[in-house]
DNA sequence: CATGAATGAGGGTTCATTCAT
DNA sequence: CATGAATGAACCCTCATTCAT
């Protein structure tokens, strides 16, 4: 074998890699849409293979098993989002100041990507989606709340639930369109206050400007909005 | 002969209509372990008839559709236990004494229940079960906290999503065996300071002694927990 | 057992001898209403007790299946209906007069009583229908027409094939309410034509004015065909 | 690399056609039979299965309803012998001995084949069989026998109810093995008779000499007539 | 790798018939 | 005899998964 035909090769596999990158972005994709749809427990692969343009045998050349690519959907989004998230929660300047920032946050993607609410909403506090969160960055915001003497000592596991919980319910109200600014604002500001934190502060963390997250147009969240809107287009286009 | 015949027909449809009440009776019941076993969106009906020993043609004189009789099981255990609950109610002196009073009694109910637990955390927020709760007795305790100044105003629904919200998370950590004394008076008093009670005042409402709900033998919350734990017999007897 | 109790054990068999033989009626006429809507291979023993208002029990004390009622009402409406046609026939001077009176009248029986040209329909060739007239009667008038010189010698089966394929069609179209004078006349030239009477015959024949067959208040015809209007004007006034 | 990848597409979906195109007719074969054995109105579809030798799946992948399926038989099963039957009938030399040898064509197919006589009468007149031979070709016939003068000029349905309801007699008797050439030559004596076709004429075309139609070993009738000789070959060795 | 036909287990539903009251 | 709840066999239909091409 020569380096012309090596790097042929490599040339070759970098351009599957890459097709093979782009199917399964595809796949995750169409199954964050039908989730948001039917529900996870919905049976969803005819729709997803449709949704993607892709053949039955296609799918199961990237996911085995239905519940891998809910837990692929769940991992894929919630990372892209978290990870934006935490790259802007240094912004501020407190412990309870980063909890609030990213949480605000993620309730304003919820809000500008209907989709992202509803597939939430279906997923359920068991989904993936809010449990990595939970499970990952909140308990370090509030750890270091808590040290910083922002929030009253509580048992991790409740802290945690009434923000899992509240969030869980904020989600869902968006979803149902039913949260507004006020809404929100009241939420947010329930949780911080049964953290313990005092009421002033809250009102201040609570009320600042928020400048909303840079979610590029690549990014799952946006994709999967933008599929939805084009299926709504066209099912109020043909019953036209 | 008319009044002899007349009796006899009302004995007889008296004997049926008593007949068909036992039977839809067993039939949720069957349904609540079941539903508490598999969760909400499995195909239920099989073990159903199972749990219940009768045959398929029999539930459907019953039920047609599996979510009929969800909603039955949810409005039937739930109406049954906040019955109950309102009943005691009345014991506190205050407003916010008796929502959490009436939160108490319920957490209570689902850790000395763990079917009941399972259940209701299976079902979720959409479950008629804590919706019926919440959309009903809760706001009308929580208004009247508000008016008695012990709760700040907040939303309505702010209120609520918080309190159901915690709530929520609460039973499933009981289902799950994660949550002790602390847990529960930590989740209790984190609902009350984020509706704004005084601090004192959370103390001592979450730390008054507790006198338990009396459920009788007959109530579905312990016929349905029996029939788990006769299942549950069965099966590590089966395995020895 | 002394005469008085004998009297009264007469009068009391008579009188339920009488209810069953009510009873029996009832079904029948919800039988004919419910073929004739539903088809006769359609699922019928719901349809049935509701229409007559009794219980699953009790039809099973007439008839022990399906098939049973099926037969029942084909032979009890037929032998009604036949009965009175044959009581008319004898007004026509020869014997394809004779035919084509009946035939004629059973078109106009099902005529006025879609209900019996739908079943009749429904019930199809193999029903005991036409089946019992045309291997009764029919070939009895058959056989004297050509005894007499009026209609051709054909082999017995094609000459009752001919009437009984022409008049299944002609009450298939009564039935669809496609069926005129003119078509109904037309059916029966040809029927008669077939069995080469001479055309002058044909025309008087047909054209001869017709007397309707008088069918009480309390024959099936009658009372199937009320019920049928009943549940009509029911249906209509519920979707106004 | 377009090309060739193109051809290869096209080869594929090619062979994928065809495959379908196999199976259908598979499916439609052991329809016809199933009809057959068991009446259209019957559950079907376990049986086509079973006589086809292929998964409850599959079935579903080509027809969704039992009607679907007797449409499809129908229309399938007529269309090839009709077909066959109007490149026969310009042996005759008139509108009437056209339509008398596309009769006797069809009268000589249903003698041969058993299976397909039991399947147009299982059908029987709704049956879309009879219905397009009726609606099509029939009609044309005999309006082109009117215009020529060997017809009187009848009510079209009439003159379409006299043929339809005889034949369908007719093939009744030969499919319950009663009909003999004296039969079928009177019975089509009569349908001609009854249109007012002199008495010579008819005799001359009912007498004809007549070359059956020529059936090829792959279409539907052969290929199911085998079917059911084989299935019955399989049954008598079975009990013996 | 992509394809899409075939699979068949899994679940749903109906309804003629029985039988204790 | 009337009643109507219970039965269960017989159907119907879907859809995740496999596999030959």
């Amino acid at each position: 074998m020569n380096a012309k035909t090596a790097a042929r090769s490599d040339h070759r596999s970098r351009v599957a890699a890459e097709k093979r990158a782009r199917m399964r972005r595809t796949l995750v994709e169409s199954a964050l849409f039908t989730f948001a749809e039917k529900g996870v427990d919905a049976s969803v692969i005819e729709d997803v293979i449709a949704a993607a343009g892709v053949s039955r045998g296609t799918f199961y050349n990237y996911f085995s098993t239905n519940a891998e690519l809910l837990v692929a959907a769940n991992v894929e989004l919630m990372s892209e989002i978290m990870t934006l998230i935490e790259a802007r929660v240094h912004e501020a300047p407190t412990p309870a100041a980063r909890l609030c920032l990213g949480l605000r946050l993620y309730l304003d993607v919820a809000r500008r990507f209907p989709l992202f609410a509803r597939f939430m909403t279906r997923a359920g506090p068991a989904g993936a989606g809010l449990g990595s969160v939970l499970h990952d960055y909140v308990p370090r915001h509030i750890a270091a709340a808590v040290k910083s003497g922002e929030f009253i000592r509580l048992p991790i596991s409740v802290a945690l639930d009434v923000v899992a919980g509240t969030m869980l319910m904020a989600v869902a109200r968006i979803a149902s369109r039913e949260a507004d600014d006020t809404y929100l604002a009241g939420a947010l500001s329930a949780i911080l206050r049964a953290q313990g934190l005092d009421e002033r502060r809250v009102k201040v963390l609570v009320g600042a400007p928020l400048r909303p997250l840079a979610l590029g147009p690549d990014t799952l969240c946006v994709r999967s909005q933008m599929l939805w809107e084009a299926r709504t287009r066209d099912l109020s286009s043909a019953t036209k």
